[in-house]
DNA sequence: CACCAAGCGGAGCACGCGATCCGCTTCAAC
DNA sequence: GTTGAAGCGGATCGCGTGCTCCGCTTGGTG
């Protein structure tokens, strides 16, 4: 295909390192990703990228420079969404009273998905199967699983609770959020209800034995290259 | 457009009754119909007509005589769905005790969920939307608010749950189920795992105060007529 | 200022979609 | 068997999509 532009005389960068884009490009390079993220939030992930390049003020090649692959500019966007989120972990690892730090993330996760449609869409399949994103993600759990062990330690949350539960109970409230509440007229906020429930379920008084075993950290690293579409 | 053959002689039927398909015909219809849910169930509400007719064995020519839209197709095979939770429903009103008669529905709904990406996809925005639903899903509805009462007046769940409330956790299980673990190697039953934390939510002993009241029937019908797209 | 590659934009491409059209086939009434 | 209309099927259409191509513009360097 293209041929990797032959490193200039006088020019030398140490490795392989890239050359710093020209002002210009730098700028419509902010603009498409803003717009991206304006459009994916209130579109969601099937949003087209036209709409984006015009809401952005720039042409389709120059979106395309820029993003090679719409799924390139998905992710973009939605790693922007992800550093909000680990700002939220953030924050809860600085509150003192562990169940309260537990819903503070939890609730943090699910007010993005009430504001950002893409977020959702992507979150549940994305999260688990882009390899670019493994690193970070697999951060935030352990983060996230330090959290829960401190709730469970003082006896605030359920103790069959692990953390790779929780993606999948925000995946589900994210659900009724971006489909059901946020888009029609009846209370923005409802989604906030369902959240309760599910917050209720992890309090220990809750606590009947669930029905299946939580997935491990493996079977879901394994789960990506098993996937078939 | 077309004008209506008229009526005749002879072969009058009261009322303007449609005329009975032609054997043929039947067979087609209900050919396309078959095809439709099994390809609906494994590939979701986005899989192609082409795809329908080509399983079906006919043309797209005949697909649509018999189901004008594409539209008018996922409806028809989403009532078949939905006689089935109607069923669900009679046989949780026949259980004596009525926290499992609740758990008899839920869980239900959730495998029917899991078994059919086209129910999920279409049951959230489409049941509250679509005119040709509405009779068939305010009766469910009544008759589930009917078990709801009774374990509510037994102390089983807790008393500020509404019949309302149900659909929109159905759809948030339903989310899990279809997008995160059927599709996927990592167990399959999985979401019976966060059924299980739902409806220990639902017991009264988990109860806290929730943020939100519960949407009354009065604003989801209202919603219909809002919605944008 | 002069220069030229880095960057730009939007016409255009290939594709897949839902839906339609129309010549041919088949059912069923007589 | 004859006949007419009900039904069939697939080539075809119009459209929207993600993406590419290429002639033109512009930034930054000597």
């Amino acid at each position: 295909m293209s041929t990797v532009p032959a490193n200039r005389p006088g020019a030398e960068d140490g490795a392989d390192a890239v050359r710093p884009l020209r002002a210009d490009a730098r700028r419509n390079r902010e603009r498409v990703l803003a717009a991206a993220a304006e459009v994916f939030a209130e579109q969601g992930a099937d949003a087209s990228v036209a709409e984006i390049a015009r809401r952005a003020g720039v042409g389709a090649g120059t979106l395309f420079r820029h993003f090679p692959t719409k799924h390139d500019l998905l992710l973009a966007t939605l790693e922007l969404a992800l550093q909000s989120l680990e700002d939220a972990i953030g924050h809860a690892e600085a509150l003192e009273d562990p169940w309260e730090s537990i819903v503070h993330v939890v609730t943090a996760c699910a007010e993005i998905q009430a504001r950002d449609r893409g977020f959702l869409e992507s979150v549940g399949p994305e999260l688990f199967l882009e390899p670019r994103l493994q690193r970070s993600h697999h951060a935030k759990m352990t983060r996230l699983a330090a959290l829960i062990e401190r709730a469970q330690a003082a006896g605030r949350i359920r103790e069959d609770l692990r953390a790779e539960d929780i993606p999948f109970l925000l995946y589900a409230v994210g659900g009724v959020t971006g489909q059901c509440c946020s888009a029609t007229a009846v209370s923005p906020d409802l989604w906030r209800r369902y959240l309760g429930i599910v917050l209720d379920g992890l309090r220990p008084a809750a606590a009947s034995p669930l029905p299946v075993p939580a997935p491990t950290p493996a079977e879901l690293t394994a789960l990506k290259s098993a996937h078939p579409a």
